[in-house]
DNA sequence: GCCAACGTTGGC
DNA sequence: GCCAACGTTGGC
């Protein structure tokens, strides 16, 4: 099973928002690299929920309820979308600023690549950001 | 609110 | 197909 991490403005679409849906569609990536990684997930896939901007923490754990799909919400048909189920919240939320200062968390796809929406995550730092939240 | 990083667009 | 200009994202 692999591990991923998907971006929210908590303005746009916040945790507590997903908990009260239980599901919702992961809709309106436009960035191919995220797009791709999307591809690539798996039914039961585990993805770390991250609010950026406001917050700047890891607050949950979702996981991926349907395949890659075409987005309807994309009029030129080139990207597709996934669906998203709530899980687990973390105990206590994981910040950006504790990862970055973490020897074996700052390499981090998400943090080198500030922008990119969805990205992948090691079995490693599952673990060790599962433990930091307080989440099995 | 500013600015760096980076993806996308469009002219050549 | 290259690259400059531009737009967007997101941390600070």
């Amino acid at each position: 099973m692999a591990h991923w991490l998907v971006k929210s403005e908590p303005e746009a679409y916040s945790w507590q928002q997903m908990q009260k849906d239980k599901k919702t569609g992961w809709s309106g990536v436009r960035n191919y690299q995220a797009a791709n990684n999307m591809k690539a997930m798996k039914i039961g896939d585990t993805c770390f929920f991250y609010h950026s901007n406001e917050g700047k923490e890891i607050v949950g754990i979702v996981s991926v309820s349907k395949l890659y799909h075409p987005d309807p919400s994309d009029e030129d048909g080139k990207f597709g979308m996934v669906e998203m189920s709530a899980g687990k919240s973390f105990k206590t939320p994981v910040t950006l600023a504790e990862i970055k200062v973490h020897a074996k968390l700052k390499d981090m796809a998400f943090v080198k690549q500030s922008r990119l929406s969805v990205s992948p995550v090691t079995a490693d730092e599952w673990k060790i950001i599962c433990g930091l939240g307080g989440v099995k």
